[in-house]
RNA sequence: GGUCGCGUAGCUCAGCUGGAUAGAGCACCUGCCUUCUAAGCAGGCGGUCACAGGUUCGAAUCCUGUCGCGAUCACCA
């Protein structure tokens, strides 16, 4: 970076002593691979106020750099690129600097730092957790392990959603059919269990629904009047009563959920260092609601329900407390807002929920802002798309669901297959290679995931497995694997005996290396801009290829020459650092060996 | 119908704050394991960047329109 600095002072330099003209700003770019050099600069632009031909204009500054910036070595003119080299001696200087630091790509927190608080995954405790949530947990812990790499304070919190209709539902149905069934008697995952009695509601309530059908309801009637859902209200009313009983079913059933979700998120490798329960927390919102009516920000309707015009930003009028006097979603949400930074001292909110809810969160940001927030300039709704099936949209009720324990089992053998087959961990005992086959099995499915842009939807066919070869996370993590191998063949690894003053030149594929090791803070920095992991797991993807290029062309540790060798392997040693702390971002582990 | 998002090779995706001949992986075809792990490397085949206009010296990228797919427009969450 300093150096494009430097040259984009010279450029304009040498424009203002040769043509007499000021230029603004100088566009940089990437050399081409196709080209040699390794920084080029644009000289069209410069063409609108300089009379002369791009070639002419272009050598005349590359000539004017040679002499003047101590780092360009040489240059070439292709039309209006004018392609740099840079010397051998600025990219080990360069190198030298990485290597001394100790987290390297990660920022010290500064004063553009804020405290964020990162919601994900937020469940529903009647079910357990699919494919869907798998993609949610995913992206909101790597962003949030991404926004703190970037020099961010970072809480991570999840909004269980544990009341509600749908809870009551399965509730009912282990009331009425479970005979007494626990995890324990039926060795049952907890929320496995739970989410049976809800498949079983649903079964109970469609048979009653074709019932009432027969005796000659329409089926909007049937669907209104069927016992079993007016019976489950009744129980949603005993709740919000506190009704003993119904609350102790509510607790225990809950908690069965908990101890379940807390094996899938071990497995899964995330954590929360909050928890929020929507039973305490549905019921915020309404005085913030009514404070912002004195203040003229809501209005009220003559029915006694109060709304906000948002029809000037474009949308609609949103409701935001019932005539009733009751809360909706969004009161809800407000309140639980204002809750976190007060409980936080927060800066801002990173919400990850997918993308079927991005008007509500423009809606909600607009309000919050409204009401006059300062911290409701930094909230973001990380809205991904949908993972569907080839046969169409999950429904954990229809049970065509793919199961996020049963995935990840499935992941974990298929690495375990492929593993056996290459049989190169003989020694391993069973425990060891238990652990590694778990390793790249998630390995595969997290870059797999990641590596996508949030916004698209994703198709995932269960028959099509998961691949393990090519842009995927066990290829990384068999480059990482490769390199620890050599560290250990290594029986040096300082960079004290690495001498740079002996003029070492760079092998092609070396400089490359470091071009790339160099682009790993400002991705990092990228990658928190855009809350995108994908930047992540792409920037690692290229410089796997680049290091794999090397290894496989160039001799590290059978080199004679010392410095040579020296060198080599503390390149592959960083490579090795960033392939580990990138993969750290996104949530996934690398092995020593496989 | 209004609004939002997506549309790039047979498939899965990069590239999108405009720049050189549009890049990877999978699949298919050639080579490379007496030398640091072949889950790899080197190469080949494969594209009207959905379509049509516009802006620009220059458009996959920006603007407008059309088509296709998805989501959303509840006193549900």
């Amino acid at each position: 970076m300093r150096v494009q600095d430097a040259i984009e002072l010279q450029v304009k330099e040498a424009v203002k002593n040769l043509y007499e003209v000021t230029v603004e700003t100088v566009e940089f770019q990437p050399t081409r691979k196709d080209f040699e050099g390794d920084i080029t600069v644009v000289t069209f632009p410069m063409l609108r106020k300089i009379k002369t031909n791009p070639v002419q204009l272009g050598e005349a500054i590359g000539n004017y750099l040679v002499e003047n910036v101590p780092q360009v070595d040489r240059f070439n003119v292709v039309q209006g690129f004018l392609n740099i080299v840079l010397k051998d001696s600025f990219y080990l200087e360069r190198f030298l600097e990485i290597n001394k630091q100790k987290d390297f790509g990660k920022a010290q927190p500064g004063s553009t730092s804020k405290a964020i608080m990162v919601e994900y995954s937020s469940p529903n405790t009647n079910k357990p957790l699919h494919l869907g949530h798998i993609r949610n947990n995913l992206l909101g812990y790597s962003v949030s392990e991404i926004l703190r790499a970037a020099g961010n304070t970072v809480y991570k919190t999840q909004i269980i959603n544990d009341r509600g209709i749908h809870i009551c539902k399965s509730m009912l149905a282990w009331d009425r059919y479970g005979n007494g069934e626990t995890p324990a008697s039926s060795g049952l995952k907890g929320d496995k269990l739970v989410g049976n009695y809800y498949v079983k509601f649903d079964q109970e309530y469609k048979k009653e629904i074709k019932a009432l059908m027969k005796k000659g309801k329409t089926e909007e009637q049937a669907k209104a009047d069927a016992p079993i859902l007016a019976e489950a209200k009744e129980m949603l009313r005993q709740w919000e009563a506190g009704d003993e009983k119904v609350v102790a079913l509510w607790e225990k059933m809950n908690q069965w959920v908990y101890d379940g979700f807390e094996k899938t998120y071990d497995a899964l490798g995330v954590d929360f260092d909050k928890n929020y329960y929507e039973s305490q927390t549905y019921l915020l919102g309404k005085d913030v609601v009514n404070q912002g009516l004195e203040k003229g920000v809501f209005y009220r309707k003559k029915d006694g329900s109060v709304w906000i015009d948002l029809t000037d930003e474009g949308l609609d009028e949103k409701i935001v407390l019932r005539s009733d006097g009751t809360a909706v979603y969004m009161t809800q949400d407000i309140g639980t807002a204002i809750q976190r930074v007060k409980d936080f001292d927060i800066d801002g909110m990173v919400y990850t929920v997918g993308n079927e809810q991005d008007y509500h969160f423009k809606v909600l940001f607009l309000i919050l802002k409204k009401l006059g927030y300062d911290w409701a300039n930094y909230l973001y709704h990380l809205s991904y798309g949908m993972v569907d099936l080839p046969t169409g949209k999950m429904k954990s009720r229809e049970g065509t669901v793919v199961d996020a324990d049963d995935l990840m089992e499935q992941m974990t053998l298929t690495a375990k297959t492929i593993s056996e087959q290459l049989g190169k961990l003989d020694d391993y005992t069973e425990t060891e290679k238990e652990e590694l086959y778990r390793i790249i099995g998630l390995g595969a499915l997290k870059y797999y995931i990641l590596k996508v842009d949030p916004k698209k939807r994703i198709l995932f066919n269960p028959e099509e497995s998961v691949d393990f070869q090519g842009n995927t996370g066990p290829f990384i993590q068999y480059t990482y694997a490769r390199i620890q191998s050599i560290l250990r063949k290594a029986d040096f690894d300082t960079m004290e005996d690495f001498d740079i003053q002996q003029g070492y030149q760079l092998h092609e594929k070396e400089k490359e290396l470091i071009k790339q090791l160099l682009l790993y803070p400002e991705t990092v920095q990228l990658a928190a801009e855009n809350h995108s992991p994908a930047l992540i797991a792409n920037y690692t993807y290229d410089l796997v290829k680049e290091f794999n290029s090397f290894y496989q062309n160039v001799t590290i540790l059978g080199t004679p020459q010392l410095n040579e060798k020296n060198f080599r392997v503390q390149l592959a040693k960083t490579v090795g650092g960033v392939i580990k702390s990138a993969f750290e971002l996104l949530g996934i582990n690398v092995p020593e060996r496989m």
